[in-house]
RNA sequence: GCGCCUGUAGCUCAAUGGAUAGAGCAACGGCCUUCUAAGCCGUAGGUUCUGGGUUCGAGCCCCAGCGGGCGUACCA
C-alpha cells in the first residue's frame, strides 16, 4: 500500500472515531513543498455538514491522528482550514525502498480488482488512410489502457472496422472507375466516392494482380477487398506509432453471425420498436434520445445503427464489465442513441462511457490544412509521423485533455520538435544512464544510507517520486493522461535541477551510494511513465 | 432553431470547487577545465470573453449574452 493509500486509512479511521458523518477522502498536492506533501480539505467540506467552523474540525482530526509518527513528521492546519501532512524521513526511505524493490512495478496497485474493460478507439473507416484525429485517438486510447492495465484492470484495445455498407460499395466502385482509367478508359468516379490518389494506387495493384478482370465484380467484392488491404495499412501505421489493438473486430462478422438480426428480434419482442411509413423505428426517446431511430429501412435493409448496438452488445457478452469508446466529434450525435440501445437491452447505465475525443485543426504556417478524404485532400497520419516523429506527436496529443480542440501547426511542430517537451524528459532519464554507464558497477547502493539525502534538491526529488502513484491513479481513472504528462515534466525539471547541483559520483562512497540509489529511482519512475504514455526512454541522446 | 464541445500570458496549452492561476515556445540577461548545455539560474509577460448567481471559497458549478468549432440522414 503506497503512502497516500495509507495516510487515507488513516484519515478515515480517524473520521469514524471522532463520529464524523461520511465523506469521501480526498488527497491534493498542496502547491509548494512548504506546505507539505499532502493535503486534505476533508474539514472544509465537513464545515457544511456538522456547522462548525472548518478550523475547529481541523483541531480535532488533528489531535487524534497526531499520534502515528511512522508515517508523518509533522501535520500542520493552514489556511482556511487544511490538514498539510509532511512524510517523516523513514516513509520517504520506504519509499525509495519501494522502488528499488518493485522496480517498474511501482505505482502499480490493485485497484482495478481485475475488472475488465474495453477501449474501443480509432476505428476509422477502411476507406481510405488515417488522418491525424486518429494519431489523437491512438495516442489517448492506448496510454489509458496502459494506465488502467496499471492499476489493477484488465483493459483491451480494440479496433471496429466498418467493412459492410454504402461507403465500401463506393470504395469498390471507385476502384474500379481507376482500374478502367488505367487501362485507358475515361469514367467518372461515382457520386459520394473516393477521389484520393491512394485510390489509384488500389487500383494499379488490382491491375497487376488481378489483370484488371476485378471490374467486372461487383462493388462489394471489390470494396471488401480494397477495405482490407486499406486495414492492414492502418495497422502498419499505427504499429509504427507503437500502438497496438487486443482485437480489430470486423462489422462483416457481425453480419455473418447475424448477430445484428438477433439484437433486432430482442428489441422486437421487448416492445422497444414499430414501424412507420415502411420502416422500423427504434423507440430511443424513451431512454432519452431525442428522437426515435431507424434500424431497417423502407428498402428493408439495415440502418448501419442496428449492426452498431450488436457490436456493443457483443462487448458486454464478451464478459466486459465497462466499455469505454473514443469518439470523434462528429459522432457526439451518436453517443445517445447508442446509449439507448444498451438501457434498451437491460445493460447498467454506466455500461458504455463515451468520450468525445474533440478535433484537431490542422495548420501549416497558420493557415488551416482542409481534410476530406472524398476531395482526396489528406495529410495522413504517415506523412505527419514522418515529419513529426512519434513521440514528438504523441507529447502534442498528451498534453491536452480530451476535450480541447487543438491546432496542431505542422511547421511549428517541425521547426520546434527538437525542443519537444518530451527530449526534455527523456534526456533527464538518459543522464541517469549515462551516470550508470560511468559509475563503478562494483557498488551496491541496495544497502546505502538514505539519511544522507539531506540537500534540498535530493528531498524535493524523494517527495516527487513518493507522488507518482497518486499521478498514475488520477490519470487513469479521469482518463487523463496529460495529468502524467505534466507529471513527467515537473519530475524531469527536479531531476535536472538536482543533476546540476548535486554531484553523483565523488570520492565519498557513503553519498555517491545513496545518491544511485536516488538516480536509479528516478530512472525506474520516468522510463515508466514514458512507458505509460506509448513514449520511448532512450538511453542515449 | 436545437444539441455537444470550447473561450486562460504574444502563440500552443495546463490547473479532482481550494492556498500566490502554471508550463513550453517566442523575447531579454547570466552559467560549460567538473557524471550529456536537448541542461541550470534569472527578467518580463494575466480584468481567466462579458454580466449576474450559488458558497466559507469559482478559471472550474448555475443562468443570460457574445465569439469559435462540430453535429442535427431511412450515410457510416
Amino acid at each position: 500500500m503506497n503512502l497516500s493509500h495509507q495516510l487515507k486509512e488513516h484519515l478515515r479511521t480517524t473520521l469514524r472515531n471522532l463520529q464524523y458523518p461520511d465523506e469521501q477522502i480526498f488527497l491534493e498536492i498542496p502547491p509548494t513543498p512548504e506546505l507539505g506533501d499532502r493535503s486534505c480539505a476533508v474539514a472544509l467540506a465537513l464545515a457544511k455538514k456538522l456547522k462548525l467552523p472548518p478550523h475547529q474540525i481541523a483541531a480535532a482530526i488533528h489531535g487524534s491522528i497526531s499520534q502515528i509518527e511512522s508515517l508523518f513528521r509533522k501535520v500542520e492546519i493552514a489556511g482556511p482550514g487544511y490538514l498539510n501532512f509532511f512524510w517523516s524521513g523513514s516513509a520517504l526511505s520506504a519509499v525509495l525502498t519501494e522502488i528499488l524493490k518493485t522496480g517498474e512495478s511501482y505505482g502499480s496497485s490493485t485497484l482495478g480488482a481485475g475488472a475488465r474493460r474495453l477501449f474501443e478507439f480509432v476505428s476509422a473507416n477502411p476507406t481510405g488512410p488515417m488522418n491525424i484525429v486518429s494519431a489523437r485517438a491512438a495516442a489517448l486510447g492506448d496510454s489509458l489502457v496502459r494506465l488502467h492495465q496499471k492499476i489493477g484492470f484488465v483493459a483491451d484495445a480494440e479496433f471496429y472496422v466498418n467493412d459492410a455498407g454504402r461507403q465500401v460499395r463506393l470504395l469498390g466502385e471507385s476502384v474500379q472507375v481507376r482500374v478502367k482509367e488505367l487501362k485507358g478508359e475515361a469514367v467518372a468516379i461515382p457520386e459520394g466516392g473516393y477521389h484520393g490518389s491512394y485510390v489509384i494506387d488500389i487500383a494499379k495493384v488490382a491491375l497487376t494482380e488481378y489483370g484488371g478482370d476485378l471490374f467486372h465484380d461487383s462493388g462489394d467484392l471489390v470494396g471488401r477487398w480494397a477495405a482490407n488491404r486499406i486495414v492492414l495499412d492502418q495497422r502498419r501505421t499505427l504499429e509504427e506509432y507503437g500502438v497496438r489493438f487486443n482485437r480489430w473486430y470486423f462489422e462483416s462478422e457481425l453480419h455473418e453471425n447475424k448477430a445484428h438480426l438477433q439484437v433486432l428480434e430482442e428489441l422486437k419482442n421487448a416492445g422497444h420498436t414499430y414501424e412507420k411509413d415502411g420502416a422500423l423505428f427504434f423507440k430511443s426517446t424513451q431512454f432519452g434520445d431525442d428522437e426515435d431511430r431507424v434500424i431497417i429501412t423502407q428498402e428493408g435493409r439495415p440502418t448501419y445503427f442496428l449492426p452498431d448496438i450488436a457490436y456493443h452488445r457483443d462487448k458486454a457478452l464478451r464478459g466486459y464489465a465497462k466499455a469505454v469508446d473514443l469518439l470523434g466529434p462528429d459522432h457526439h450525435g451518436h453517443a445517445q442513441r447508442i446509449k439507448a440501445a444498451m438501457a434498451a437491452l437491460g445493460l447498467p447505465a454506466d455500461f458504455l462511457e463515451i468520450i468525445i475525443v474533440q478535433q484537431v485543426n490542422l495548420l501549416r504556417s497558420g493557415q488551416p490544412v482542409k481534410m476530406s478524404k472524398r476531395a482526396g485532400e489528406i495529410i495522413s497520419m504517415d506523412e505527419l509521423l514522418a515529419e513529426v516523429g512519434a513521440d514528438a506527436a504523441k507529447q502534442i496529443f498528451l498534453s491536452r485533455r480530451w476535450s480541447s480542440h487543438l491546432d496542431f501547426d505542422i511547421e511549428v511542430a517541425k521547426d520546434r520538435s527538437e525542443k519537444s517537451p518530451v527530449f526534455y524528459v527523456q534526456y533527464a532519464h538518459a543522464r541517469i544512464c549515462s551516470i550508470f554507464r560511468k559509475a563503478d558497477q562494483q557498488i551496491d547502493f541496495s544497502s546505502a544510507d538514505f539519511d544522507l539525502l539531506t540537500a534540498v534538491e535530493e528531498k524535493e526529488l524523494l517527495r516527487a517520486l513518493s507522488l507518482f502513484p497518486d499521478v498514475v491513479e488520477a490519470a487513469a481513472l479521469q482518463y487523463a493522461p496529460n495529468r502524467l504528462n505534466s507529471y513527467l515534466a515537473e519530475l524531469a525539471t527536479i531531476y535536472h535541477r538536482f543533476y546540476h547541483n548535486c554531484r553523483v559520483l565523488s570520492d565519498d562512497l557513503e553519498q555517491t551510494k545513496a545518491r544511485l540509489a536516488l538516480c536509479r529511482a528516478a530512472q525506474i519512475v520516468l522510463k515508466e511513465g514514458l512507458r505509460l504514455l506509448g513514449m520511448s526512454a532512450p538511453e542515449t541522446m
